[in-house]
DNA sequence: TCAACCAGCTAATACGTATTAGCAAGAATA
DNA sequence: TATTCTTGCTAATACGTATTAGCTGGTTGA
């Protein structure tokens, strides 16, 4: 019933069970055969420590570069959705399940706020350390501020490849080069030789891949691959397609996918115009209408994520860069050119 | 660019300009103006800092705040859901929005495994007090380990009502009493004097309450109130409402409520048969049948449980035993009577 | 009988910063 | 000329843990 009033230390547990505080520290941290601690006392200390379920302070911990089996979460959005079907959720899905299976708790950097949008990575009051190292999270993330981190040697892994020239950023991303060549060529295997892009294909590596892997596998198939940007309303992009004589859009965002999937659905165009979405193909599809393209790995990406973090942490090698397949979805709106 | 080993300090930069460490320190915090420090100084020393880039070591700093800023969740099943509409997630949702706002990161106990669907508060190893305080989550919670906890003086809220008979446990929970009460009165304006409440009416304290306020408002009213076991096919207590008399089912589960209401639907029973739900009606409720009831705040509950529990970690006199008002369902399945 | 040795522990210190108490020297006051 | 006040700073300490050096009292060896 003792009432104690703040955190228990160290000086507490020894007190109680009548050691110096030292002791505690070199039973805590296995130096007790060292120091040539009777196993007695080392049980007596334990039983205390256990009754009161004493916990190093971690901030103390870290001063000493000690771990406290903690991982850091940083998202630059909110980690618990408002939406239905997040983006975020499954990452987190697989970065519990594997920080359970691994031992870690997960320290969620909720206390930056979130402006404009987004939270900082940096701030006088960072927290980072805290935790034994970090998984990165966010579509748009700060290129320096990431750079920055490498170049402190803060264990962090990022969720999305991110490419830097001066140092080398650890991710567990997604291969959407291998995947949009694959999609080309089923899309070629089904009769079609003029594809239209819909999308940028530039600024985030993920959208670059999109636009090499189809370009690459266009030019080496011999098919017609148009590029169009996608702000523009659908109507307007199917008018493109059926002008230029495209018979398959490949859509770089998965919403577009849907929207030019629908308008093709209601305009009875489904027979002359497929339609492909790179990512999101079967989370963002309706049950009357089953994307073709393909889906991230995301909970295997989290999973991943864990693991790596956890090689670079414990200091074991690790390949620090990890590319994983994406599924491809067959889906509905893929379909064989017809004549 | 000296790649000095290890990490810059204040005492390095109090070296470099021919003052103390105090001297740095009180300058980079604003207590020059107390100690008096001459503007020169000041500026010498900034222009060492602005030098070197020095930054202070936010751990250090944080080291001799009281607490660790650092809320802990404890949830009995995973903290990240597979299913659409989780029941956790808008409490985390209220939770991490209240946790921004005052500054708290939070603390996810994943390293505790789930066995048999839910984890254990107490381990051998327990790292609750990693933690400055600790929210609790969970339909079903251990008494005896919450119990515990509180004697042992740590800061902790639980979600939902928890008596115990020899600690107070600090909680915020939904006030069923009233709004059953509310309901029932609702159910006699609309013509309704014969009720059948569906359910145990006991066990957790929320289905104690649930009675509770279902049987005063019938004896205030003087209505007719039979309770059912819920655990009959749907079918099964629709017969027995028909065959009592009864108008109107309130019942205890939400699922069990929408199972009833679709059976009522699909057997043309709406006119002589009313559902009220108690709980959820909203959020479990199908686009073509909304129910009657009532829906926890839960985003609210987690917003209001890290501020009772960040007053208890600050010492501050606060409430500890709150309980929130659910908002009332108007929904479709509770009808006025006809005679 | 004294040195050498060992088991079993503790004192002391470091980590990097924040903060309080207080010191030294000169200025103002009586 | 002695006292108090003021200015401008530093010494000391605290935070909680990790680690190293070293102390004490007993046993062994010669």
């Amino acid at each position: 019933m003792a009432r104690t009033k703040g955190r228990l230390t160290q000086r507490d547990i020894a007190k109680l069970a009548g050691v110096s505080q030292a002791a505690v520290s070199l039973i805590l941290n296995g130096g007790a055969e060292q120091a040539r601690l009777s196993s007695e006392t080392r049980e007596r200390v334990m039983a205390v420590i256990q009754g009161t379920g004493y916990v190093a302070d971690p901030l103390a911990r870290q001063m000493h570069k000690k771990g406290n089996q903690l991982l850091g979460v940083f998202t630059y959005e909110p980690v618990f959705p408002n939406a239905q079907a997040d983006f975020y959720t499954p990452f987190l899905l697989g970065i519990e399940g594997e920080a359970e299976r691994l031992g870690y708790d997960l320290l969620l950097f909720t206390s930056t706020p979130v402006e404009d949008g987004r939270r900082k990575l940096f701030r006088k009051e960072s927290r980072l350390r805290l935790a034994d190292g970090c998984i990165v999270i966010g579509r748009e993330q700060d290129r320096d501020e990431l750079a920055r981190l490498a170049a402190d040697g803060y264990p962090f892994v990022t969720i999305g490849r991110r490419d830097d020239d001066s140092e080398q950023i650890p991710y567990v991303g997604a291969d959407y080069l291998t995947v949009t060549r694959d999609l080309v060529r089923r899309a070629h295997d089904l009769g079609h030789s003029h594809l239209l892009y819909v999308g940028d294909g530039s600024g985030a590596e993920s959208l670059m891949d999109r636009w090499q892997g189809f370009s690459e596998a266009v030019a080496t198939l011999g098919l017609t691959g148009d590029r169009t940007a996608p702000m523009v309303a659908p109507s307007e992009i199917i008018e493109r397609a059926l002008a230029s004589g495209a018979t398959v859009l490949f859509c770089e965002v998965a919403d577009g996918a849907l929207a030019l999937a629908r308008e093709v659905d209601t305009r009875r165009l489904s027979s002359r115009l497929s339609v492909v979405a790179m990512g999101s193909a079967a989370s963002l599809s309706l049950p009357s209408l089953q994307l073709s393209g393909f889906e991230l790995p995301r909970e295997e990406m989290g999973r991943q994520a864990v693991r790596t973090l956890s090689a670079i942490i414990e200091n074991r090698s690790v390949e620090r860069q990890i590319l994983l397949r994406p599924n491809t979805v067959d889906g509905q709106t893929l379909r064989k050119r017809e004549q």
